[in-house]
DNA sequence: AATGAATGAGTATTCATTCAT
DNA sequence: CATGAATGAATACTCATTCAT
């Protein structure tokens, strides 16, 4: 939520806003997809619709905000010593199950989508291409895979779930990774 | 495309016009998606909007009509000896590229849609079930898969292929399968 | 019903088909009210809508037959020597109650309306004139009342009737006669 | 009128639209109905189709809008010591003539109607149901008489008087009552 | 003379974006 | 800098009327 009307002015509450909007946007992208009005987020964070077009000029740029966060959460992951390959990706799982918009980030393409949204999906390409020569060596995955068959294998679970009805998100990502998790093993 | 516009008015034309709607639905749904705005189904056949309603009086009526082909191209492919569920796949895969729409099929739940959707699904999944046993007891694909694993399979490549921008559709999809192969292999 | 599409090219089918309209605009104006969308009565009929506009080229043409009816039922109903007004109101009651349109009529006024359908209510004045006089010698009606105080008693009646969902038109109609007798006594 | 175009964005011109909303409303319900395209009210406020749907988000909150003014007149006048039903019966007929949609406050029904009109049709029940009491006690009004009569008499005065065109609505009002006056009278 | 399909203007509603305050 | 109201283009759907067959 914004901070309140009159104590709204200042610098920092610039910057709960921006935090509130993005808050925002993650919980209504998630509920209602990638392509909610934008007025649904402006009215879920308590900010006025010229405000969030202050922030972020365009759909874009907002997801742009929340994909960070997600992908910010997902280096941290990636960060900690113990963390695998199937960390990693039961961690994006959760976010697609969480948000159907995420599948727009990982299926961004450099020729089609907003230069920026491929920015994010490089940093996810990054975290896992690193995970995957880990799982590789230690002998969990198969060794002919690259980093690309995994994008997909991600991108293909986050495009179907994105397609289903919430109810059936969680178990139509289980039941998808138990299929898929065959193609990955040596 | 339907006939011109004067000389469009009597009955022979309606099967034109009928024909030229569900054309224009293959296409404009293929790019746009299940959802595209019907009007320009209508513009793309040449045919005024009522015409369309007349023919097709909610979009599922017409997304139907588009379906019905793809399916019963599916089931006479499925009525030859010599068909695989490989073949089948193929197939299923290339309906896929040409038409983003289809994941909708794939993807109709009873819970969810209308109700006419889901025969369609129904049909695929017969289809995809009989072939399933074929190549089971071939031994070309694991024991332990059951109907609703391919039909997973089947919609993970739709809705990922509907995703990406139509030049990268086709290699998607290949790539997609070349490895949803590896989890379907005994 | 109209004739079957073989049978129907003869001069005489075109009387039938005639009959079929009207008898179908009765019970579709009736049900719906006089703005029904007239392919509704041509369905009800059975008959294309070419023919509709063949026969009446527009709504008030047809309106005007099913008035006609209505309005030479009244008249033979006048002609009968035991009919007094009371009787004529009934069945203008039940007309009433019956067809919803029928108000139309009744409120035509030559300034406003087409002057054809002034040429009906005219012919229903002219019925409850008579049976006025009669009434008012015999005692049983105001002297007072002239026969555009009936007109407009009838009018009431038949605008309020048509505004009540159709479940209720009897009972208000027998409501608002019972309060308007009272009006008419002496 | 709303103020004009390009002035029109800020917080106080909202309030200002919303009268010319409802001024609009008053106006084109009253020549048109109740059943008057909304745009048509939209375009007569010199407003947005967006902004009558800010204010308005369905066409029985505008209905109710115009109403309460109606209403709360009504409520008013029934307030002074001095007031009769007559006057009341009066005034009613006034905005009868008015508005040609104050019928649908008059006939609306709970079983038919949106509720929040039915508690319109309720305040002016509430009106005339006391006035009429006070109207029986002074032997002006019938004593069999109930509410609900009364309620019907101003129906069907309503009802009639929106059907005929508007430059003979204030006479047909006027005959109305005349005959009315007599049924209700002791 | 009958048919019924085609047409397109008209109405309700939604939402991205702008801008006066 | 925030607000939230205004805007109008876009879309679904209906129906009176015309006209080839």
């Amino acid at each position: 939520m914004a901070v309140g009307r009159r104590e709204n002015r200042g610098r920092s509450a610039a910057a709960d806003n921006r935090r509130a909007l993005v808050a925002a946007a993650v919980e209504v992208f998630g509920e209602q997809g990638y392509h909610a009005p934008l007025s649904a987020v402006a009215k879920r964070a308590g900010v006025g619709q010229g405000s969030l077009y202050r922030h972020f000029p365009d759909r874009v740029s907002l997801a742009l905000a929340v994909f960070e966060d997600n992908v910010t959460q997902l280096e941290e992951l990636a960060g900690r010593p113990e963390t695998t390959l199937e960390h990693l990706l039961t961690r994006i799982t959760e976010q697609t199950v969480a948000s159907i918009a995420f599948v727009d980030i990982i299926t961004a393409r450099a020729a089609a989508a907003d230069p920026r949204l491929t920015t994010v999906t490089d940093r996810v390409r990054a975290v896992l291409a690193d995970a995957l020569g880990e799982a590789q060596r230690a002998g969990r995955i198969r060794r002919s895979l690259c980093t690309e068959d995994v994008m997909l294998a991600v991108g293909m679970v986050a495009a179907l779930v994105a397609k289903v009805p919430s109810a059936d998100r969680r178990a139509t990502a289980d039941a998808s990774w138990a299929l898929l998790r065959e193609a990955l093993r040596p």
